[in-house]
DNA sequence: TATTCGTGGCA
DNA sequence: TTGCCAAGAAT
């Protein structure tokens, strides 16, 4: 609280912050230049994501979309590729969604416009700040979850970091820091320092350029801030998957489908899978691995659900392997059975490459996938899986 | 405002 | 092994 009006040592943060920053930061890819559309698509792929996962990422997705027109005019199927496995997908389209509207509306130039940046597709608060100082050099702040947990503990706030609100208070703060001409390096000074030094769990105080008038590290509270009320544990939610193997033209293929337009892995490929009901859950579990699917109960009530639900007449075969990924907000325990198709195998067969018209018009007024597809492994070269059906698919395959 | 959106690393 | 977390935005 003291140091917020503490003049002082709000001039001695920032002086020494961007001069430790100038002197340490580290050789990023997106630190090449300050090419605003470099800068904007380091920022979307940053969100949630950690630097080392992004580096592989950006580099490719930098290859292959070079420049915002590049982007603009690229197939979205090709996009979301480049997105494999890098998760929450939607980031993907929105940047496409940005990109097009840059060369719609500026002519393919990111605008040095703050309103104008603001109002691109996934591009909130923080994105905003952080494109319009670091590409601009406008004394915007860029506040996210390092910029928090570093002036939590240089200023000893105890506001709850976890709220929407809180953000905006230390927005003020941070604009008020911005060294005269400095905004860019200083911003990214904040998220180096967060990210290297003033990091989430045990912070590294010594080394720290401006410990001096650290308050929380003057009142021996650095591990106690920032306050931030922790997540609710994802649900849990049992699945059964299946590897529908092909016959005739379709053998070696397996049947998989596109998930729906918005939602949960909007868009990305998949295995078909049924949410397992409550009270059907021991039946599952009941179909252990030692005799494939041994429960005859288990298999009849995959076959009849997986009719029902997506016009698939299918004959389990036998156990494959269980599988757990968890979302932030969901934890899916998944079974995954090999099975072979039934009745409707030369309805499927005969289309080729998917179901019959009406069945899948039927998915649509449900809301369910619109699109089925018999691949091979050269197939997954083209089409976007998240990792959890990577992972089961390259099990499969090898 | 609270929830929904992925994934992997790490103690 | 489990829990926590990371350069957030959209709804």
């Amino acid at each position: 609280m003291e140091a917020i009006n503490n003049e002082v040592a709000k001039a001695y943060f920032s002086q020494e912050l961007l001069t430790w920053y100038r002197r340490i930061k580290r050789d990023l890819p997106w630190r090449m230049n300050q090419d605003p559309y470099r800068v904007w698509v380091s920022e979307i792929m940053l969100q949630q994501t950690r630097v080392d996962t992004v580096i592989p990422y950006y580099e490719r997705f930098m290859n292959k979309f070079p420049t915002v027109r590049a982007l603009a005019e690229a197939p979205e199927p090709e996009v979301l590729k480049c997105w494999e496995g890098l998760g929450y997908y939607s980031r993907a389209r929105n940047l496409q969604a940005g990109a097009r509207e840059v060369v719609e509306r500026y002519g393919g130039v990111v605008p040095d416009d703050k309103t104008a940046v603001a109002g691109l597709k996934g591009v909130g608060p923080y994105t905003t700040g952080a494109i319009m100082s670091i590409a601009f050099n406008r004394a915007e702040p860029a506040v996210d979850g390092n910029v928090m947990r570093v002036l939590s503990r240089y200023f000893c706030l105890e506001e709850d970091i976890a709220k929407p609100a809180t953000r905006v208070g230390i927005e003020k703060l941070a604009v008020s820091l911005i060294p005269e001409g400095a905004a860019g390096d200083f911003n990214q000074a904040l998220m180096e320092l967060g990210a290297l030094v003033c990091t989430p769990k045990s912070p590294s105080c010594l080394p720290c350029p401006v410990m001096e008038h650290c308050a929380a590290r003057l009142a021996g509270r650095e591990t106690e801030l920032p306050i931030k009320t922790k997540a609710k544990p994802p649900r849990p939610e049992k699945r059964v998957a299946v590897i529908i193997t092909g016959t005739g033209v379709n053998e070696g293929k397996i049947l998989v489908r596109q998930r729906p337009e918005t939602g949960l892995l909007a868009q990305m490929w998949e295995l078909p899978h049924l949410l397992v009901p409550k009270d059907r859950e021991s039946v599952i579990e009941a179909a252990g691995e030692e005799g494939g699917l041994s429960a005859a109960e288990a298999g009849e009530w995959l076959t009849r659900s997986m009719d029902e639900e997506t016009g698939l007449l299918i004959r389990p075969r036998r156990w494959f392997m269980d599988s757990d990924h968890i979302f932030s907000h969901i934890h899916w325990k998944m079974r995954i059975y090999l099975a072979d198709l039934g009745a409707h195998a030369e309805l499927a067969d005969a289309a080729g490459a998917s179901l019959a018209a009406e069945t899948a018009a039927a998915y649509e007024a449900e809301g369910k996938q619109g699109e089925y597809r018999w691949i091979g492994p050269a197939d997954m070269e083209t089409l976007a899986f998240p990792n959890l059906f990577l992972r089961i698919l390259r099990d499969y395959w090898t």
